[in-house]
RNA sequence: GCGCCCGUAGCUCAGCCGGAUAGAGCAUCGGCCUUCUAAGCCGGCGGUCGAAGGUUCGAGUCCUUCCGGGCGCGCCA
């Protein structure tokens, strides 16, 4: 149940009783705990049109309003709030059921993670990603149908470099690290050699016209690639399956007639032998015009048209109802391009296309994030690390595990921390990478969840019964903080109607944590075994534990029972 | 030059259609293990929310200008 609608939905009667039923309630959680658990701000902006005080108006809606059932205290606070404090009935009801409420069925395309092949996943693929992902299970727990995307870049210039550069020295890769050294050096011989340049662009042009010989090469190169990158989505916990890869080759037989119906339909200028689209949205103020280019002046197609083709496949091939993008901030004019264009062509009509942008990773001094030899960060090596580290400490804080075990409590730790690192942070511009934050295992991280979830464990271990005997109905919640608890467990529903919302995971992640916090104070000033409360208090530990698992496991974190 | 994003405590970050005394974690200082896991709990220290104007009963949040940072801008993706 959604409590923050639900008293939403009691309040709206209650302002057109008042004379204000146009008047939003502005119904959020209660910015200081002494005046209740919700508040709603929505008298003092209607106020003044209707001529009354906000403390009167407030009043009166409060007057109009039935709060049978949900609210055990509501009055006018400060200068017109309407501030309630949730009743124990409605915890109790709350907490009865734990089952996650659909929303209006939606089918939703996602297109995240999308590493470019011939190159290991580094630190900076992690946002992408794990994003993704987790707002993927949101929305499946939330009743949509979610189809996955992973839109990998196995079709440009970098396979032009890398097949060139093998031609010409006879070798082939069969590793992803050879293929990482080759392409490096290809990278490198394009900067200094025009004639290898020319090369590997011809090798472009043979790969998008079928040529069997570099089809074939591309063909194993991209194979290696893709384990690679599923080595890593297993090592992540990440949903994406070889399945789900689509990637721009896929759109390859589909760029010419792309293109043509641009023509067709009269959008296509030639400019310097090259197809473009001007677009009267991105005119400059001295009405110049920022092109489209949609076909090379040498006849090869860029992203534009591949993503314009996998943006009509995706609306009218799969159906989708919105199709959000987890991409890259400096994607963001792409988008915008990419999107007015569909709308000109008139692809897609009606579905949702949304540019969810992430912000650049930056160093610790600021500036865009490089290693000392001025590459990146293999994302694998960040897992690992971070793994040793949680081993290390596993091992000190409870020696007792045996091997076995350590090792999978500290891969779940060192993961989980990782991710959460990421996840937690709200930023749509850049952030700042630091390998001993994303390493950290104390205070807000994912151990600290974790942890909350596995004392709850240990508490039904010591008790002698299964987590699922603690069964409703919820009893009087005596200490503020078993309500404090009780309230924040009702609030799962409306967080991940939020998440949904907002694409933003970092709202789970707060959630979470506030709800192990909430777990935290709980645990340590009610005695829970040897109480005369201890089947309400077990129910409160029960819901905390699936709550806890359920939350961490749509951020794709694992739980353990011990740790 | 034009455009997009950002600027909150020493550091890393929250702050939900504008709403009460701006919140966490880390760091630092102090208290709490003979009772359910101290990876924890409680408390102290720490911010003129980049600056200046404006709108509003009310601005970290909206508008304008400036300063600072990042990114993008016709044949890479």
């Amino acid at each position: 149940m959604n409590l923050k609608a639900l008293i939403a939905d009691r309040l709206a009667a209650g302002f057109a009783r008042a004379g204000a039923g146009d008047a939003p309630a502005a119904v959020g959680p209660a910015t200081r705990a002494e005046f209740g658990d919700y508040q709603a701000n929505g008298a003092m902006g209607a106020a003044k049109r209707l001529g009354l005080g906000p403390r009167e108006l407030a009043q009166r809606v409060i007057d109009g309003t039935d709060f049978a059932g949900i609210a055990a205290r509501c009055a006018v606070t400060g200068p017109g709030f309407i501030s309630l404090t949730v009743a124990d009935e409605l915890l109790a009801d709350a907490l009865a059921d734990r089952r996650i409420q659909p929303l209006p069925a939606a089918k939703v395309v996602m297109d995240y993670s999308s590493p470019n092949l011939a190159k290991e996943m580094q630190v900076h693929h992690l946002r992408s990603t794990i994003i993704g992902d987790a707002i993927a299970r949101v929305l499946e727990a939330l009743g949509c149908e979610v189809i996955r995307q992973n839109h990998v870049g196995d079709w440009g210039a970098q396979f032009g470099r890398l097949v060139a550069h093998l031609n010409d020295c006879g070798e082939d890769a069969v590793h992803l690290a050879d293929l990482e050294r080759f392409y490096t050096q290809a990278s490198a011989r394009v900067d200094e050699d025009p004639a290898f340049a020319a090369r590997a662009r011809r090798v472009v042009v043979d790969l998008h016209t079928g040529d069997a010989a570099t089809l074939a090469r591309w063909r194993r190169y991209i194979d290696v690639s893709l384990a690679h990158c599923q080595a890593v989505y297993e090592a992540l916990g990440v949903s994406l399956r070889p399945s789900d890869v689509r990637g721009e080759s896929a759109y390859n037989g589909d760029l010419a007639a792309v293109v043509a119906d641009l023509a067709a339909k009269g959008l296509i200028t030639e400019s310097d032998g090259a197809l473009c689209v001007f677009l009267d949205e991105f005119k400059g103020k001295d009405g110049s015009t920022v092109p489209v280019i949609v076909r090379k002046s040498d006849g090869a197609y860029l992203y534009h048209s591949t993503d314009l083709a996998a943006l009509r496949y995706r609306a009218e091939t799969l159906g989708a109802d919105r199709v959000l993008y987890i991409v890259d901030a400096r994607q963001s004019l792409h988008f915008r391009q990419l999107f007015a264009l569909a709308k000109a062509a008139g692809y897609g009509a009606g579905v949702s296309f949304e540019h969810h942008p992430f912000g650049t990773m930056l160093g610790a001094d600021g500036r865009p994030f490089k290693t000392r030899r001025g590459g990146g960060t293999r994302l694998l090596d960040l897992l690992d690390e971070a793994t040793v580290r949680a081993g290390r400490l596993v091992q000190a804080k409870n020696p007792t595990l045996d091997a076995a075990t350590t090792d999978r409590v500290a891969r779940a730790l060192g993961v989980g921390a990782v991710k959460y690192a990421d996840l937690s942070k709200n930023r749509t511009s850049d952030y700042v990478f630091s390998w001993d934050d994303m390493l950290s295992l104390e205070g807000n991280t994912a151990p600290y969840l974790q942890y909350a979830y596995a004392r709850i464990q240990s508490l039904f271990a010591k008790a002698g019964i299964p987590v699922e005997a603690a069964e409703p109905p919820l009893g009087p919640l005596a200490t503020a903080e078993e309500h404090a608890l009780a309230l924040q467990l009702a609030r799962f529903q409306e967080t991940l109607e939020q998440v949904a919302a907002t694409v933003m995971p970092h709202h789970l992640c707060s959630y979470l944590y506030d709800l192990a916090a909430a777990f935290m104070r709980f645990y340590e000033r009610c005695p829970v075994l040897d109480s005369d409360l201890r089947n309400s208090r077990l129910l409160l530990s029960r819901r905390s534990a699936e709550t806890l698992a359920t939350g961490l496991g749509l951020l794709g974190i694992d739980t353990v029972d011990r740790m």
